[in-house]
DNA sequence: GTGAACATGTAAATTGTTACATGATTAC
DNA sequence: GTAATCATGTAACAATTTACATGTTCAC
């Protein structure tokens, strides 16, 4: 799902500003896409361009503020885009890489690599249990418990094996 | 890690073609990296432009083929952007996108992205299991099981739940 | 009053995908 | 002979990141 798909996603669910869509969409989507302010604002200048969203007016002087909802041809279009999904899944995990490079790497940066990946597993593993899954679709329930097992996997690994692979690596360092 | 440091790992364990890269960055680096031979190809002729790495001249004349040696600049930079690693990760998700929009889809392709998304695990699963580990550095090891652990919990979630998603978004359709 | 969060946008640069274009080798 | 795999590369296009540029509102 690209940046536009994601955008026409929230505004499925209701009217947004650009800078709300970045956090709507870190705030549910963060456990299968991501877009950066950057990224969204073309987007939202191109999908308006195509008649897939509208500008909502909207009374506020001070604080520019543009509001923008999904039209019917967005809703088409966005159906049509879920009817192409695959079920591959892509990681880019910096985390890993570094691990599988260790061995030419300083022992403080693997370190930090390893407590850093932890925080995240545990951030991400609040955001996930802050979600109002009483609300949702079945299908949206769905995903956060998917991604609740993975991460749970994920940090029930490090908690077993995250300490001991820094001085597993030193060691096999020692000993060359 | 992008195209350019994917490339220079796979060619600090030995020399190597541009498709060869392909393959050793897929069997290899799967399960944290990714790239296409369209991005491998304009990556090495920077590195090369880079001093990076260098072409080894090699006999044979009917099937063009180069062979790529990285150089030392080209090890000080895989040095370099190893100690600037972060512990985030990054996932795109096709698969978990389609099933919390599930209410917007045919109820054939949230079927097909579940069937999909458990041989893709599978397919994973295989992979990893299929790689060499006792010729491997621990970092690398380690690797290996952090990504059977995830994956293991994928496998084990989707048997426990996938079929059960389907009759229940099903469920909630025919109620609304 | 200060810092965080809200708010919008542009632009340069980089990056990457997909398709095109071509041809050799290997195993069945 | 034919399909898969090996092999290299280009080009059009799409997408994204990062930094720049600016200003408001709110809570402490």
């Amino acid at each position: 799902m690209d940046v536009r798909t994601l955008c026409l996603g929230v505004l499925s669910f209701g009217d947004s500003s650009g800078y709300g869509l970045r956090r709507s969409i870190k705030d549910w989507f963060g456990h299968f896409g991501q877009a950066s302010l950057g990224a969204i604002y073309p987007a939202l200048a191109k999908l308006s361009a195509a008649g897939e969203i509208e500008t909502i007016d909207h009374v506020n002087a001070a604080l520019e503020k543009r509001v923008f909802r999904i039209t019917d041809s967005g809703r088409a279009k966005l159906r049509d885009h879920l009817s192409s999904l695959s079920g591959q899944e892509m990681v880019r995990s910096p985390f890993l890489a570094g691990l599988f490079f260790a061995h030419l790497m300083e022992m403080d940066d693997v370190h930090r690599l390893v407590d850093e990946r932890v925080a995240e597993l545990r951030g991400e593993q609040r955001r996930l249990r802050s979600l109002p899954m009483a609300e949702m679709t079945e299908g949206q329930r769905f995903t956060i418990r998917y991604a609740l097992a993975t991460t749970a996997a994920g940090i029930a690994f490090m908690e077993r094996e995250g300490r001991a692979i820094i001085t597993a690596i030193g060691r096999e360092r020692d000993s060359h």
